[in-house]
DNA sequence: AGCACGCCGACT
DNA sequence: GTCGGCGTGCTC
């Protein structure tokens, strides 16, 4: 502490990296250097990063050379502390690195790491003869092109590892070596054109048109082109857009520079937003209905003593509206807000909507923004020129400082949760943390709220309001359940139809409406099977049944993607007599197209929307009409909202229901949203089919009468009957291994191990193994974590503690193991 | 995450 | 014999 006479920096480097490393701040830097600016360190042998500054002090670490900063990046923190504070708890929480989370959090733009440039040495006078035949190819391709970045060393040489051959050539002063910190964030530029005051005359503009006439026909257009926006357009001053100019008058820029060179016009470069600044600002006021100040008393109310409030609203009851008033208080207060939606209803009309609302105080961010955009934003959020974020789940990450309210909408929606690359957070649950820091106060609304969540609102945890008052009289969809055992002994089904199913299906179409089927598996059949020796064909290397694939002709396995072509005889007993069982989305979509051969249908689940665009492309066609019938798995239940869809087919309840998935239930319900009814679909009653083997599962009476909190009460007492955690949080241990039986294994007996150790927290090993990815068996355990961190950070010591042990026990070298969160 | 070092199997 | 595979450990 009160050591020599030098400074240093603790940086925090975005690496998965578990501890922040220490460096020198030079003399220089003492004055300006502050912590949540990024500095430019070199980590390692060589390579440099854009490290942010956590803490500044006086304390030399001992024992370590200690590398100086090289250079500041920033002239005011990029980040407050705030920020640091909460990525120290997701990394905590979610059991990652603060490298990780950084990662996360800021922009691409903002994140810089240097790259290797390989050039010839100065001393180098081509003589080749030392070297080898890998070491010619380099030298001689730089002798071609002085620079080459490591990639392109890579391909020249057509091999990844590059490094020997580079060592040698150091060696041999043939090369030298650089590294280049590339500077990502270009602020955004338009250059404007102006007529000179030489040309303000009527008389000198004909003088000069009549000149251009003959030798400059194309810059001629481009003035006349100029005189014309000038005139029609509304603008500011004369300056006018080059690029807008040049798109008007069908011109090119050469074309301008020979005018601004003649100086006939003048031009002048601006740095600019990305963003339009002339937004429709068009703020409308409006009242709230009774139903609705209600439950904006209820929620304000509740915030007296609880930080979070969950709002049920049934669709269509106007939660948006309750949202927008309590943005606006909040902005009144001075503070910011942070509205969260789940990533594909962005696209919806709600930007528009607060937009007109809050004008330019509105941000709005998600994965569509290129990193400068998401850069700028970042920027402007920092310099609080926005009040309010309208964003997915990364939005979370953003410089705020002082945060009043955040707004969670459609809480139960999956796509909250990150699952892929580190931090694995669920942006809901964070979201509360991170308004827990600064006293903000959390909303999470829904329709079909999540289990956790409303047992979160009965425990008393967070506070309830409700709205089920639908807005302008809109109507529920009407329920029909069809017996299928009953249809079955009437023959009355069309292969997976039942006589009323088609009937609507028939009436909708008549009316020229669109209709969603849903059936929770794709594929063509989920297995097949011999008829002779009952052989179903399962994956070699998971503990599954193949599905069949009609399209493609392919056996595939739904968990490690394994495929192969379909079997034409029997693997077991050679008999040919294979019979297809079950049906997924595929069988569904062209028995459809028996019955219905004139219809355009279509397919929506993971084979045939493989890219986002296509995605895209699908949801527009229905969108535009010109798909009639959508068949689908679970992903026709998420965020998408059809004006003109009035009848949603659910094929097999029974599948719905009895799938191992506790989640799968709760899709029924928001299924049924889809044909609820909203603004655009207004006096209009949707219907939904429901076919089931069985009538007399709970949930379809829950259903039936549109009773979502029924359902989740006996949901909730579902789990708690198999001992499933209904709100705590869920670490999944993943075990890899090559061999499949050691794998499975060691998870019982790691299973087994915690469970002495947290004997009720531990769910055991969860069966099957879940598959083979990169030549390495998978095996999970799951841990229920409780909801207090203390618990958590026991299994997390007992789980490191576990590893060592685990591999000695299990005879391997290696044991891959990732902590994953929340598997639901 | 990179990158180096070190240990083994299959080839110019 | 060495090239190149990957497992392991370190980076202020």
């Amino acid at each position: 502490m009160f050591g020599g006479e030098e400074f240093f920096a603790d940086v925090l480097l975005p690496l998965a990296i578990s501890k922040s490393y220490t460096f020198l701040l030079p003399e220089e830097l003492r004055e300006s250097a502050l912590p949540g600016m990024r500095v430019e360190v070199q980590f390692g042998k060589k390579k440099i990063y854009a490290g942010i500054i956590k803490q500044i002090h006086r304390a030399a670490p001992k024992n370590v050379k200690i590398k100086p900063i090289l250079s500041l990046l920033d002239e005011k923190p990029v980040v407050h502390n705030l920020q640091f504070k909460f990525w120290e708890w997701i990394a905590d929480y979610y059991v990652c690195t603060e490298g990780e989370v950084m990662e996360a959090a800021l922009p691409a733009a903002l994140k810089l790491e240097s790259e290797t440039e390989v050039l010839l040495h100065p001393e180098f006078h081509h003589d080749y003869t030392d070297l080898s035949d890998k070491e010619y190819v380099i030298a001689e391709a730089l002798a071609l092109q002085p620079v080459l970045s490591i990639g392109e060393i890579k391909k020249v040489l057509h091999s990844n590892s590059v490094y020997p051959v580079i060592q040698s050539l150091l060696k041999k002063n043939v090369i030298i070596l650089k590294e280049k910190l590339i500077e990502r964030y270009k602020p955004k530029f338009e250059t404007y054109l102006k007529l000179a005051v030489d040309y303000s005359s009527e008389e000198k503009l004909h003088s000069l048109m009549g000149q251009l006439e003959k030798r400059a026909p194309k810059q001629l257009a481009l003035l006349l082109s100029y005189l014309h926006f000038t005139k029609t357009e509304n603008h500011k001053g004369d300056w006018i857009v080059k690029n807008a100019l040049l798109k008007k008058a069908n011109a090119s820029s050469p074309h301008a520079e020979g005018l601004v060179s003649k100086k006939i016009f003048e031009t002048k470069t601006v740095q600019v937003g990305r963003f339009a600044d002339d937004i429709n600002f068009d703020p409308q006021n409006f009242e709230l209905t009774a139903a609705q100040k209600i439950a904006l008393d209820e929620t304000k109310k509740n915030w007296e003593e609880k930080s979070v409030t969950l709002l049920f609203g049934v669709t269509g009851s106007g939660k948006t509206n309750i949202y927008i008033k309590l943005i606006e208080e909040k902005i009144a207060e001075g503070k910011q807000v942070l509205y969260l939606l789940p990533e594909i209803a962005l696209t919806s009309q709600i930007t528009v909507r607060l937009q007109k609302i809050f004008g330019n105080k509105l941000g709005i961010y998600h994965s569509k923004f290129n990193a400068q955009e998401r850069t700028e934003i970042w920027n402007k959020v920092l310099q609080k020129e926005y009040s309010v974020i309208l964003g997915t789940r990364s939005s979370l990450f953003l410089p705020y400082e002082n945060l009043g309210l955040v707004i969670v909408d459609e809480e139960q929606d999956s796509s909250f949760k990150q699952q892929d690359p580190a931090p694995r957070y669920q942006a809901r649950d964070a979201a509360i943390y991170l308004a827990h820091l600064t006293s903000a106060k959390v909303l999470l609304g829904s329709a079909t709220p999540s289990a956790e969540s409303y047992h979160h609102s009965i425990t008393g945890k967070y506070g309830y309001a409700e709205l089920n008052e639908r807005f302008g009289g809109l109507q529920l969809p009407s329920i029909e359940i069809v017996d299928l055992k009953e249809q079955q002994k009437n023959l009355s089904m069309q292969s997976h139809f039942s006589e009323p199913l088609i009937e609507n299906i028939r009436e909708a179409l008549n009316k020229k409406e669109q209709v969603i089927l849903f059936q929770n598996r794709r594929g063509f059949a989920p297995f097949i099977e011999c008829a002779t020796c009952g052989e179903v064909p399962q994956c070699p290397h998971c503990d599954v049944n193949l599905t069949y694939h009609k399209f493609e002709n392919e056996l595939r396995c739904h968990y490690c993607g394994y495929k192969r072509s379909m079997d034409k005889v029997c693997k077991a007993c050679g008999s040919t007599n294979l019979r297809i069982q079950g049906f997924g989305t595929e069988k569904i979509e062209d028995e459809l197209s028996l019955i219905f051969p004139e219809v355009k249908i279509a397919r929506m689940d993971v084979d045939s929307v493989r890219t986002k665009q296509g995605h895209n492309r699908l949801i527009s066609e229905f969108e535009k009409q010109n798909i009639q019938i959508l068949v689908g798995t679970q992903m026709v239940t998420k965020g998408l909202d059809f004006d003109n869809v009035s009848l949603v087919g659910i094929l097999s309840a029974d599948q719905l229901i009895n799938h191992p998935d506790f989640r799968s239930a709760e899709r029924a319900f928001q299924l049924m949203e889809q044909v609820s009814g909203r603004a655009g679909r207004k006096n209009k009653q949707g219907k939904v089919i429901i076919q089931s083997l069985s009538t007399k599962y709970l949930v379809l009476q829950f259903l039936q009468n549109h009773d979502v909190r029924g359902f989740l009460q006996a949901e909730l007492q579902e789990r708690e009957r198999f001992f499933y955690p209904p709100f705590t949080r869920v670490i999944q241990i993943t075990l890899k291994h090559k061999d499949k039986k050691t794998c499975a294994d060691t998870a019982h007996w790691m299973a087994e191990r915690l469970k002495k150790i947290e004997a009720k927290q531990i769910l055991g090993p969860v069966e099957p193994i879940v598959g083979k990815i990169k030549n390495l068996y998978n095996q999970q355990v799951i841990v229920k974590g409780g909801t207090g961190t203390q618990m958590l950070q026991r299994i997390k010591q007992s789980i490191l503690l576990l590893q060592n042990e685990m591999q000695e026990h299990a005879g391997f070298r290696q044991v891959h193991w990732v902590i994953d969160t929340d598997p639901n």
